[in-house]
DNA sequence: GTAATTTCTTAACATAGGTGAATGTCCAGG
DNA sequence: CCTGGACATTCACCTATGTTAAGAAATTAC
């Protein structure tokens, strides 16, 4: 299951990694299973991981003052998801992330990270095109959170992201698309009808 | 003026540098002035060049299918700013960037960012950092976007950027705000009107 | 298998924010 | 100094989405 983590990394690189890289990874790394709904992150707590989900689903999300979760992000298999600005700048974390489903995933504690930077610079480069993507989609949703209505966003989603749609509740995509459950249910029937 | 450059870098790595690392980074970029609605990228062009702004100010946006002008990131002195995706996949760019003021910035291009990282890890670090902070305040604005009023957005901006205020236009912190310009005009009324 | 809980749907009503049009203000350029 | 264009404001009206409440459906726990 674990190659699944190397291939990633070279997905990610765009190249092969000598096998000495990848071990260094595992050696500072480990995998751990958890149940459903539970913690891996706590909003105002230290967040001292970075999660590469194997199998299983979480996602993140903020509470806000009326107490309303919102979910942030998603992450099923061969992705990666932690508190990012928690994790890298060991403040509190800003966001929750709790698991979906039972999840299996790597982690990999902030000081063996700046280690495997340290000893691979390469990791360094890794790490450094992971977030690129990651921003150039977070400004993607931005610019159509902005600019779209809440049905276009909707069938926007479903074709970015058609396994999300099998598996995660439908309150928490509403809430990832800043709408409420009930305008998602609506949107939903009004879109079957058009179709039909 | 360049040395604000190297500021930005020092305070970003959170230590300084040695004067052979900058002196690379100056050798490697070049500087040049801009006036007022000049294109620094276009939409669909390749986007060679990240900007450092060391005078003036310019923002990026995007164009949606009514044609409607929607302002993703703004940038004054000190800041950083590009098509994230664009510049680094050197795929067709997503936004434009444009000055709002004759404007002075330090380019470089792709390629000698990458030589840039090769000479020196330390900038491979830089730009990570760089990416770090800039998408801990995208989930931030994602968060807030999602959850919370037009006019409460508008506030926590004022807060956040008051010199943004100052010198951008208001139909643009509208539309980065996902407002119709009308509306922020509405908005600033009831809270000039609550306040007084 | 049944009860308890969570999630989804529907409907009626309320409201934030969008739209279009008119007017005012401020510059920059001739 | 005048004029055209860009930006801001206001108003009246409209629509998408929120809210509240209820029940249906699905899932989980015992």
């Amino acid at each position: 299951m674990i190659t699944l983590l190397r291939k990633n990394i070279e997905a990610t690189l765009g190249q092969p990694i000598p096998d000495d890289m990848f071990d260094r990874f595992i050696a500072l790394s480990f995998e751990k299973s958890f149940e459903k709904k539970h913690y891996l992150v706590v909003e105002g707590a230290v967040c001292h991981y970075q999660y590469f989900i194997l199998q299983g689903a979480c996602y993140s999300y903020y509470i806000n003052e009326k107490g309303e979760k919102n979910a942030v992000q998603f992450a099923l298999e061969n992705y990666w998801i932690s508190d990012p600005s928690g994790y890298f700048t060991r403040k509190k974390a800003n966001f929750f992330v709790e698991t979906l489903e039972p999840t299996t995933a790597v982690l990999l504690h902030r000081k063996n990270f700046e280690q495997l930077c340290r000893d691979y610079p390469l990791y360094d480069r890794f790490f450094r095109i992971l977030m690129q993507n990651h921003l150039s989609s977070l400004y993607y949703r931005i610019a159509k959170t902005n600019s779209e209505e809440a049905a276009y966003r909707f069938q926007e989603f479903t074709r970015l992201y058609p396994q999300f749609i099998q598996r995660i509740p439908q309150y928490l995509i509403a809430s990832y698309l800043g709408i409420a459950p009930q305008s998602l249910s609506r949107i939903r029937r009004n879109l079957a009808q058009q179709s039909s």
